[in-house]
DNA sequence: GGATGTGAATCCATTCACAGCA
DNA sequence: TGCTGTGAATGGATTCACATCC
């Protein structure tokens, strides 16, 4: 293997990958094939081996990879053989949902900390985590958080969002509607749901 | 202007322009440049020129862009200029922050119907809608919806997909992990919360 | 035989550079 | 002069086809 650069688009599809290892039905082979993981998640085969050559010699030819090792292997990768831990900012309707949403325990990520900024909600506890204000924020560093779910008004993100690079967070999941500029060094994925949802009627038939 | 596709990616920016353009503060002046769209979401210029030109000459050179106009023409192309209303698919956590989230509004896209298959939840009223059962989602295409949004575990995404599909829904938005198995003319738009925040450790640096 | 790993080819999207118009 | 609209150039990602290895 030579070297190349990890395609963005490769990285997002690998915990995908690793959904799919897990519900692979155990029909007592230890390995799987490149177009059997492609079937189950509707993707093609010479993607899945594309996007594994990036890392290594993972498989062996002829048999295909092995589940175990490959699991191991993709965990590695994205850094989830250890558990870590994430703040979530805001608790508002869609950050209590976050807090109770249960497809992050696959990932090895939890939600440790919650940041609001209502004085009402602020020391209540849920699911065993007290509700801190937001300026309690600078202290992440110390507690070895450096993930952040951002999930407030889009008017405070750019504040807030600060404040979590400042606080030493590597990695931001904004919910929010707006640009976040961060260093170079801060990974932000967006979720835009209103945009997502906006995009649909574009592809109805015209007058549907 | 020549035929060309249309990209997806293109389709998916228009909705935040028009978001760039509602918050583009009204010095006066009738017309916006690509320029100053550009920097207000954080894209390139040319990025929005070519966006536009793919519907047309909408901008006067020397000028910019008409921002009435312009707003309007977006509208146009994504079918927002009458209200679309969208029915949820799942009252659980995820959905019922859904249904009081606020930012659809801003593209006239309105949840005016849940479905639930817990009974419990079924016949409560949330926000002047009556929670009903799944097997009322044939009723669909009688009310004129056809835009869906699930937020119902994996288990049943598919099989619910089939009934919101034979019920004329053409869109749909898709919150659950699974892959979706639609028709050609039926477009998903997938928002997988999991996958996107598993992305994240991989960019943090290594032991963080 | 059967599957991987990978250069080459293709496809798609972004960016550039500039002709053309107000 | 200033800005749009767009062919051409670039860059990135997917797909193909096949050499290679178990």
């Amino acid at each position: 293997m030579r070297y190349h650069k990890v395609p963005d688009e490769t990285i997002r599809r690998l915990p995908v990958y690793l959904r799919g290892l897990c519900s692979f039905p155990n029909n007592g082979s230890h390995s799987i094939s490149s177009q059997q993981l492609a079937d189950i998640l509707h993707v093609k085969s010479p993607q899945v081996r594309k996007d594994l050559s990036y890392f290594g010699d993972i498989g062996t030819p002829g048999v295909g990879y092995d589940i175990q090792k490959l699991t191991k292997h993709i965990r590695a990768i994205l850094q989830l053989n250890n558990v870590h831990c994430a703040a979530l900012v805001g608790y508002g309707n869609l950050g209590a949902a976050l807090l109770k949403y249960t497809g992050f325990g696959t990932f090895c990520i939890e939600i440790n900390t919650v940041f609001e900024k209502d004085p009402r909600k602020i020391g209540r506890v849920v699911r065993n985590i007290k509700i801190e204000e937001v300026s309690k924020i600078s202290s992440l560093s110390k507690r070895g958080i450096s993930i952040a779910i951002l999930a407030i008004p889009a008017a405070e993100s750019q504040d807030v969002t600060d404040k979590l690079v400042n606080a030493g967070v590597g990695g931001i999941l904004n919910f929010t509607s707006s640009y976040l500029s961060v260093p170079a060094n801060v990974k932000v994925i967006n979720i835009d749901i209103g945009v997502s949802l906006a995009c649909l009627p574009y592809y109805l038939p015209v007058g549907a």
